[in-house]
DNA sequence: AGACTATGATTGATCGGCAA
DNA sequence: ATTGCCGATCAATCATAGTC
């Protein structure tokens, strides 16, 4: 059939990938909510804020990325250790500075 | 039958990572209003994705221009033209109905940049 | 240059909640 | 109790961008 689709219709499908400091903030959530990756409203504006895109936008990646992660998790396992990595080592200066801060209590 | 309400026994021998949570496990019933396969009997769960013609979304999209909702009687008049259960048609004008909000809501929101466009 | 993969967007249909 | 709508999401697919 020429289910032709409206490929003129859709031209606005003129997709643009999105920058990478955008995915590596909707990735460094994607992981560090793993448990249960559905941004809120809010959150979903404040990523689309931080990443320069719509809110759809962000509803998008996220769709997109549910889908294909439980679709093939070993494939994003690299991707899963990298950024679980990555929130590891922002909490470890995080405690690192409290540490700091408490230093002047010795036992 | 392939419900498979406990599984402890998960052979995820993963070191620190990736633990399969609920979300993941999460399964979609398959479409119910597709036909069923036009043969009636016989248990194929068919009823895939059904793929409109670009006369029915013509139509449709005439009809939702008119009337962003339908009554029950249009609805029918709708379906038996298009050959589409009216369920099939009811769900078109819901999708549209969020597909427009969706769209005045963006339309709107890039204005904010600057005053003017370009 | 062409095949293959990654990724953003679209959309028919489902899920849960709420109202009539 | 039944039925329609909303909002969010799913799941499959489209079309393009990026990689080799």
């Amino acid at each position: 059939v020429m289910i032709l689709r409206s490929r003129f219709l859709d031209a606005r499908r003129k997709r643009r990938n999105f920058s990478k400091q955008a995915t590596e903030i909707l990735n460094e959530y994607f992981y560090s909510h793993l448990s249960n990756p559905y941004p809120s409203e809010e959150a979903k504006e404040e990523l689309a804020k931080k990443c320069s895109i719509t809110v759809s936008q962000v509803s998008n990646w996220f769709g997109n990325k549910r889908i294909r992660y439980k679709k093939n998790i070993g494939k994003f396992q690299e991707e899963a250790n990298l950024y679980a990595a990555k929130t590891a080592v922002t909490a470890a200066h995080a405690v690192a500075a409290a540490v700091q801060n408490n230093q002047t209590n010795s036992p | 039958e392939e419900q498979e309400p406990q599984g402890p026994p998960e052979p995820c021998p993963n070191a620190g990572a990736a633990q399969t949570f609920d979300w993941m496990r999460v399964k979609r019933n398959p479409p119910k209003t597709g036909k069923t396969s036009e043969f009636g009997l016989l248990g194929q769960p068919n009823a895939i994705r059904t793929n409109f013609s670009t006369k029915q979304l013509t139509e449709l999209e005439k009809e939702f221009h008119f009337n962003k909702y339908l009554t029950r009687a249009r609805r029918v008049e709708i379906a038996a033209t298009l050959e589409l259960n009216e369920t099939q048609v009811k769900i078109w004008f819901q999708n549209r109905r969020m597909k427009q909000k969706k769209r005045e809501k963006e339309g709107l929101a890039p204005a904010a940049a600057s005053g003017a466009a370009k």
